[in-house]
DNA sequence: ACTTTACTGTTAAAATTATAACAGTATTTG
DNA sequence: CAAATACTGTTATAATTTTAACAGTAAAGT
């Protein structure tokens, strides 16, 4: 037996994190004890998270690289075409992500950057087009536009949140330090960077 | 009974962003079911936190805010002094995150950048000091710095991350995809998000 | 060819984490 | 002031997640 109905989030995580792993890896082949040295997972974990996707193509000594990292982006479905991404919150944080996550050639496109101040709309440069926040109904329609990343200064957070709701996004990044309220069927991935201070300083 | 050996990790986290929440709350009292219709958490988990934490100075209508913030801080053992931090890698991004980072008045305090490319350091202004990263070690020392935000290019990562650890860092947040190999004294938060996009778009 | 070694895949057991249940208790209501 | 309500604190139970164990097997060594 093998494959789940539906694999675990945290399962899911953990590919995510080996493909990256992967990517990076010199050599065809790798074991699970390998793995296990660089993330500090138990080796048993990977191998279960391995059989939980359902793969069971390893040898007797260890995985091929090429074969398995074809099989994690299978069992994640990621080889849909391009979706589309908005950044909501043009500071130097917004402005800056761009840069780095749309680079990547990843099938990840920012298409559309918001901000409520209209001033800074109209200054900013960049390679994909800017809006006021009014704008963004008609914007994430047109474009279709799915998920944004958010990165206004806190206080406005929840507020700009429920636009991107209400104008249809199904997923957003937070990376402000607010908590935010959204409805069930709208994925949400908090970012903090203070908290995450804050863990590794204790 | 209450007040366990350790607080488990989960429950940390889950007490941060309780705090991140309390801070934007208005009105002087909350219930666990508030808590819960924002967090999306059950209220019998958060009882269940806080009674672990070794709270009990709810009353029959909710817990008095300002009393349950200073109780998680304190639980937490965030009222130490200033806490050091650098940022290795002054690419847009990591010029961003000072900004962030350090305005909020927090005990985190940034008081150097590194790049490894050295006309960066000399382009770049901010309001603390920049370096090669070949003056690494002594700064860090001289600073008392103990945290770093990295945000190298992913394939500067693991030696940038080395570096850091032998100049005597203990806490790393990695904002690159790369995956990183620490020892096990050293705490490592990953905050990529390009994963993030992953995980919300299915 | 046989033995040893070094792996995986899989199941079972252990540990952790989340949920439900409810007694106890302030607060509000009639 | 008695009854009803709306909470918490705490324990017990359930669900999830991790770990250990080991049979099975390809590869390497002799």
């Amino acid at each position: 037996m093998s494959a789940i109905v539906e694999l675990p989030e945290v399962t899911r995580k953990r590919m995510l994190t080996l493909q990256n792993l992967l990517q990076n890896w010199q050599g065809e082949k790798i074991t699970s004890v390998q793995i296990s040295e660089i993330t500090g997972w138990k080796d048993s974990l990977i191998r279960h998270d391995l059989w939980l996707l359902g793969y069971n193509k390893g040898v007797s000594n260890g995985y091929l690289k090429d074969d398995l990292q074809e099989a994690i982006g299978q069992a994640l479905g990621f080889e849909s075409e391009q979706i589309n991404c908005c950044i909501a919150g043009l500071n130097r944080l917004g402005a800056a992500l761009l840069d780095e996550a749309t680079t990547e050639g990843s099938i990840f496109k920012i298409k559309a950057g918001f901000d409520s101040n209209v001033n800074r709309v109209e200054i900013l440069r960049s390679t994909f087009p800017l809006y006021p926040a009014t704008e963004m109904n008609w914007v994430i329609k047109q474009e279709k536009i799915t998920l944004a990343i958010l990165t206004v200064a806190s206080k406005e957070a929840q507020s700009m949140c429920d636009r991107l709701v209400k104008a249809g996004i199904t997923g957003i990044v937070n990376m402000t330090n607010s908590v935010l309220r959204v409805p069930e069927n709208v994925r949400l991935e908090n970012l903090s960077i203070l908290n995450s201070l804050k863990i590794i300083s204790n």
